[in-house]
DNA sequence: TCTTATTTTAGATTAATCCTTAATTTATAT
DNA sequence: ATATAAATTAAGGATTAATCTAAAATAAGA
């Protein structure tokens, strides 16, 4: 445990709920630690999701975003601007029926919901009607 | 509609179920035309996501992958060699309560179930008990 | 056929991530 | 406290998927 590895868990509690990306929580590590090189903050990551305390989610985006919350969630993003929110579903509810693992063990299930947000929304039915 | 077009789509219906990656698609639409270019291939593989018919992937490896098949259905994805499977799934099972939608517009799901195939499985567990 | 709009090309560019190697730091045992 | 071994970090270059640009080529319609 370095202190690297510690302002690295600090920036990733603090900004729980906000979905970051390596380059957002490279930058606010940054902020306490400006002499952090990109290669820590990757390798930290990506250990902390090999340990299982840190999700790494693709959400469709180019960058992969982290999440701290690793409780049963689902998430919801908007496909116009990339907003991302946590919501909650029952994962008693969906299961993979045995005649469909081909075989493979199933370790977890994501489950992502697409859409536009308000402000999108309205922006897009403007976009679509005028083009 | 162009050569280019014709050919590309050809690739995707001929490549149904295995989900390939552009880059994928692009080597095998050089097959049949060795002069087609990256940008053709990209350009016209977001122009049928655009229009509905064809499905960009996220499944957590770096590059897209893409689906000719919109029917519903969820992955399998083995998070050893990057597999992947069609699984089917009932849609009905999984609809977001109004009170979580944070009031987007909700377009479509998508669900990944991830795990180990097979011959992963076993070599995990090798690895595991050895190192 | 001729015109216009669209498509294609080649290659450069971008951006996220990963790798390599040497120096540093941590943890451990004395 | 000190020595040693193991693990971690930093710097920056390499990689790679994807995107952009501007000019040339092509398709579609009159």
């Amino acid at each position: 445990m370095t202190p690297q590895r510690r302002a690295i868990i600090q920036v990733l509690l603090e900004s729980a709920g906000s979905h970051p990306t390596a380059e957002q929580i490279f930058t606010r590590v940054r902020d306490v630690m400006p002499d952090i090189s990109h290669a820590t903050v990757y390798n930290t990551l990506h250990e902390l999701v090999e340990m299982g305390t840190l999700l790494e989610l693709n959400l469709g985006m180019r960058e992969q975003r982290y999440d701290i919350n690793t409780t049963d969630h689902a998430h919801l993003i908007c496909l116009g601007c990339g907003r991302v929110e946590d919501v909650p579903y029952d994962s008693e509810a969906l299961t993979l029926s045995p005649e469909h693992t081909h075989g493979f063990q199933v370790v977890d299930c994501r489950v992502i919901f697409r859409g536009y947000c308000p402000a999108c929304a309205s922006q897009e039915r403007h976009l679509r009607s005028s083009g």
